[in-house]
RNA sequence: GAGAUCAUAGCUCAGCUGGUUAGAGCGUCGGUUUGUGGCACCGAAGGUCGUGGGUUCGAGCCCCAUUGUUCUCCCCA
């Protein structure tokens, strides 16, 4: 017999905790759809092919594959050592593995879009929540397998959208009362900041090494650029732009003033100013530009999200961003979109750090009948029978025991109250209700109960 | 992918420079107590010391390998 046991990173759930993820997920799954977001699932698995190049390099290793089925089969064994030589190298070969379990939800979003292109209303306004796979070395805050919930709006350019995944965010976590910094910024400003030290070749490496400033410092940033061929000049126009701060219109006078000659930087500064005032005449303060934010997605294009849990030490609890056209990659050009992710597990993490779990939500049966006898057994499923037609949660102590001990089933299961019918309540048509958390206790007629137990509730 | 760390009862952990039969608390089960739980007391069950090798007269402890945990780097939710 082997040992029983579950794949690194990842992980079983519990009803408590089971509970606890669904009152993260329907809060949220709420906010969507009072913003008029439809849901939408996809298959766990996606054609590699389509997951393949859109994370960059990084992220291409992270994903799991599925290994083909039918290999053993000995007219495949030639093929398949020869396309393994392949896989050695770090290729991947459709013959050997053509699936894999899905990254993230907006892939496969982009993916149905492209599908459906011809039937959907835009602009298209879905979310999603579904378990993602990765094969990152797990950590805290990280796993393997993961839930992320996605909200992304298709087929409109309108600053709008950012406007209100922003709202989203505001409100999501207020509910949640998890206190947050939504961190904005824009990747044209980061492109302009590239064309401002000579071109476009220095976007990428300046959104890796900015990306890391809070973690390494700025001396180590302009190290790391150094080693990439920065000259000085160009080293010190990074430092100035990193060294930005102050409130939103301070941060935004700085970076007016470093690129105001960019024609990009003033649209990426035009777009900010939108968001974050506009979020701000609706009375969401905790929006904050961040000019070092960056995110590692290479599909991003204008403004783009991170939200960062301000009382708890972790990772980004939720990020997205908009990007032109991600359906061209499957076929179908012109379809802008916009999008927000949020982090459940880490959420998760993040309220149970902070014991901002409700009370309530561990609670499942609310009353528990004693099993008195043999005899008493048939009255007391009728009574329990009855009530549960009446909405009322309760379970039937599954054999005759010692009231110590179903008293204490009752205590370990968080139920709240106890009902006991005995020879004498059964002949009297009554039931005794007691509350375990005070000990008092009423005798109850049959015909009351249903009310009497709604009015404990 | 690189590095560190830990792994002993269901859980949390002791276990000395390597030396008889590996301990405690909590939990479980039984009893004091078959119509009222939480408290107390008494008793019991429960361990291939992660796995596999090695060193040794002797290994929970030392060495090597391996698997898993937690954490850091990388990257991300």
């Amino acid at each position: 017999m082997a040992k029983a046991s579950l794949p690194q990173g990842t992980r079983d759930f519990d009803a408590t905790t089971i509970k606890k993820r669904r009152y993260i997920m329907h809060t949220i799954e709420q906010v969507f759809e009072q913003y008029g977001f439809a849901p939408l699932e996809t298959p766990a698995m996606e054609n590699l092919q389509t997951l393949m190049g859109k994370y960059g390099d990084e992220g291409d290793k992270l994903i799991f594959k599925v290994l083909n089925n039918g290999l053993e089969r000995p007219e495949k064994h030639a093929a398949a050592r020869t396309d393994f030589e392949q896989i050695l190298t770090g290729k991947n070969v459709a013959s050997l593995t053509e699936r894999a379990l899905r990254y993230d939800l907006t892939i496969p979003f982009a993916r149905y879009v492209a599908m459906n292109h011809g039937k959907l209303n835009f602009p298209f306004k879905r979310y999603q929540m579904q378990p993602v796979w990765r094969a990152d070395r797990p950590q805290r805050g990280r796993y393997r397998e993961f839930y992320q919930c996605d909200a992304d709006v298709v087929g409109s350019n309108s600053l709008l959208n950012e406007v209100e995944l922003t709202c989203i965010y505001a409100t999501v976590f207020e509910k949640l009362g998890i206190p947050v910094e939504i961190r904005i910024n824009n990747r044209k400003l980061l492109a302009a900041l590239a064309t401002a030290c000579g071109g476009e070749q220095w976007f990428t490496p300046i959104t890796v090494a900015i990306d890391k400033l809070d973690k390494i410092g700025i001396e180590k940033v302009c190290e790391e650029l150094a080693t990439k061929n920065m000259s000085a000049q160009q080293l010190a126009l990074i430092t100035k732009y990193l060294a930005i701060e102050g409130t939103a219109e301070e941060k935004m006078a700085a970076l007016q003033n470093l690129l105001g000659q960019e024609a990009l930087a003033v649209e990426a500064l035009q777009e900010l100013t939108y968001v974050i005032q506009s979020t701000q005449q609706l009375g969401i303060t905790n929006v904050q530009i961040d000019p070092t934010l960056a995110r590692g997605l290479n599909y991003y294009t204008g403004i783009i999200f991170e939200i960062k849990a301000t009382t708890v030490q972790m990772g980004s609890i939720g990020g997205g961003g908009r990007y032109n056209d991600l359906t061209s990659m499957f076929g179908v050009p012109n379809t802008p979109g916009v999008g927000i992710s949020f982090g459940v597990d880490r959420i998760y993490d993040v309220i149970e750090e902070l014991s901002l779990f409700p009370q309530t939500i561990a609670q499942a049966t609310q009353v528990l009948f004693f099993n008195t006898g043999e005899t008493e057994l048939p009255t007391i499923m009728q009574t329990a029978f009855a009530l549960r037609t009446q909405g009322i949660r309760c379970e039937i102590y599954h054999e005759t025991a010692k009231w110590d001990k179903q008293f204490k089933y009752a205590e370990r299961n968080g139920i709240p109250l106890v009902a006991i019918m005995g020879s004498q309540e059964i002949e009297n048509k009554t039931c005794v209700i007691k509350q375990l958390a005070n000990g008092t206790q009423e005798t109850v007629t049959l015909t009351q109960l249903p009310n009497y137990l709604v009015g404990l509730a």
